[in-house]
RNA sequence: GGCGGCAUAGCCAAGUGGUAAGGCAGAGGUCUGCAAAACCUCGAUCCACCGGUUCGAAUCCGGUUGCCGCCUCCA
């Protein structure tokens, strides 16, 4: 079995053959760090993670690199509103940009690329789409000549001349079309800038990416990744300038996630009915966020609501439950059972259901199922007298794998009770062995109250933290 | 106007030619001192609507309706 997987390019899923045996060369578009994440910048971060992660638990070995924008309009804007420097602000959002996608289990990328660090290289790139004839210079801006590029269109299936038609682009002065796109920008007095063959000024928006992609990664990569909303213009013009100085195809597979929508409507900041991570983890687990997204094919939209995140919670609780129990009966019981080679088979069977999942175009959604099934005949062996390690061991080791490709936590932390609590317990388990019930309700009560569920089991009494 | 996506049980969500996964919610039962957790049983005679292709369609084709998105900064 092979990965396949759904490339916006050709509009169908195909086979993901790596341009190098065993390597992927993987980019994905980040945030413009002028604010905190909302759970709209959220998504690809998250999902992006996960193909990242599947591919390293299929043998791969991943080159990950995710830019961030750190200097354009909006930032300087926000900079200006909050009376600090340009780079300032930049520098903080990226470092909350770092703290809202660690508490949703993103692991950083190889390279996080900022255009303040790579303006020798977008100043060299745009000099030579100038000497090929690609891209000209006015009054200190630099346009890319789009109608040069033939191939303009391949992401978004259009023509250049329906692009035209239909665009509600005003035909600036500078332009020598309306659809050249800009790839330097002349600055404004006291503005931030670079010094550059045009004068002061700083790199459009869509050049960054093309210069970074050829610096970490090449000319050619195997993924580039993004929001839905990227496709055209952004990677559209990216290919355009990449393909256009390269003359070789920029990626082989151009992936995008649907959006996360409130009451069916898109989020954006345009739109102002965001949520922000930075606010939302504090209402809900950040892991509830994760397996919510994930729990959702990355190409379908998903609408975001209090109701979907309670249901998310639980059915993330019901597998931390069985994997806990799991836990504790490898920690409690004897190593009785047999017939352990039958119940490895199953979950081999699992693993192998999840694989195909995940193969298919990175359907989580189907492998979250099959985790359920496994959680099922994990409690199905819970239910025998007679348990053997090795098979208990070898559920928790398919959770945990699980768990990895999804980046979602089933183990919980290892904690430690007050000591005041600790007594509670032996004397409740104390009070059952005499059958006093009273009391043991009493003391289960009490610690309820205090977020500590208890539950007897024929292994012994056993806690976990619940809602307070 | 151009391009695209979606429409499956109360809610969410897979399935894309062979007779409807999974989760949440709900009902009944088993286990338990009681709980909790778990287990068992129950739910769409049907996949927006209308035609067509096929031995067979939620799945393919044509059309209709509704919703959403891109074409302008946006993940």
């Amino acid at each position: 079995m092979t990965i396949q997987l759904y490339n916006t390019l050709t509009r169908q899923k195909e086979r993901f053959e790596p341009i190098e045996e065993g390597k992927v060369k993987m980019y994905v578009c980040g945030p413009t760090v002028y604010n905190y994440i909302h759970i709209g910048n959220a998504r690809p971060a998250v999902v992006f993670d996960m193909v990242r992660r599947y591919l390293e638990y299929r043998g791969y070995d991943v080159h990950y690199v995710s830019n961030f924008t750190d200097v354009d309009d909006k930032i300087i804007k926000s900079a200006e509103e909050l009376d600090q420097d340009v780079m300032a602000v930049a520098e903080r959002f990226i470092d909350a940009y770092y703290e809202d996608t660690e508490a949703l289990g993103v692991k950083k990328a190889d390279e996080h690329p900022r255009v303040t660090d790579t303006m020798p290289e977008i100043i060299a790139f745009i000099e030579r789409l100038v000497a090929k004839g690609y891209a000209y210079e006015s009054d200190g801006d630099v346009y890319f000549r789009t109608r040069k590029f033939e191939n303009y269109g391949q992401l978004s299936h259009q023509s250049i001349d329906d692009l035209q038609a239909g665009a509600r682009i005003q035909v600036g002065e500078k332009k020598e079309d309306p659809l050249d796109f800009v790839l330097w920008k002349k600055a404004k007095d006291n503005e931030i800038a670079w010094e550059s063959p045009w004068g002061n000024g700083r790199p459009g928006w869509h050049i960054e990416c093309s210069a970074m992609v050829k610096k970490h990664l090449g000319e050619t990569i195997d993924i580039h990744a993004g929001g839905q909303d990227l496709s055209f213009p952004h990677h559209e013009n990216e290919i355009a300038q990449s393909e256009a100085l390269n003359e070789k195809k920029m990626a082989n597979y151009w992936i995008h996630n649907g959006y996360i929508n409130i009451d069916n409507e898109k989020m954006s900041k345009s739109l102002d009915n965001f949520i922000l991570v930075h606010d939302i983890i504090k209402q809900y687990d950040p892991e509830i966020v994760r397996f919510f997204i994930v729990n959702a094919h990355y190409r379908s939209p998903i609408n975001f609501s209090d109701e979907q995140l309670n249901a998310a919670g639980k059915a993330l609780e019901r597998i931390r439950t069985t994997y806990q129990n799991t836990a504790h009966r490898l920690a409690e019981s004897a190593d009785l059972g047999s017939d352990a080679d039958s119940w490895k088979e199953k979950i081999i069977s699992h693993r192998e259901r999840f694989i195909e999942a995940m193969d298919d175009d990175f359907n989580s959604a189907n492998a979250v199922a099959v985790m359920f099934d496994l959680v099922k005949t994990a409690n199905l062996y819970l239910e025998e007298k007679q348990t053997a390690k090795s098979v208990l061991q070898s559920f928790l080791d398919e959770f945990d794998d699980m768990a990895f490709v999804l980046g979602i936590k089933v183990k919980e932390e290892e904690e430690l009770l007050d000591e005041e609590i600790e007594q509670l317990i032996e004397e409740r388990v104390e009070a059952r062995k005499n059958r006093h019930f009273q009391r043991a309700d009493e003391i289960r009560d009490l610690l309820k109250e205090k977020g500590i569920v208890l539950e007897d089991t024929p292994q012994g009494t056993r806690w976990k933290r619940g809602d307070v």
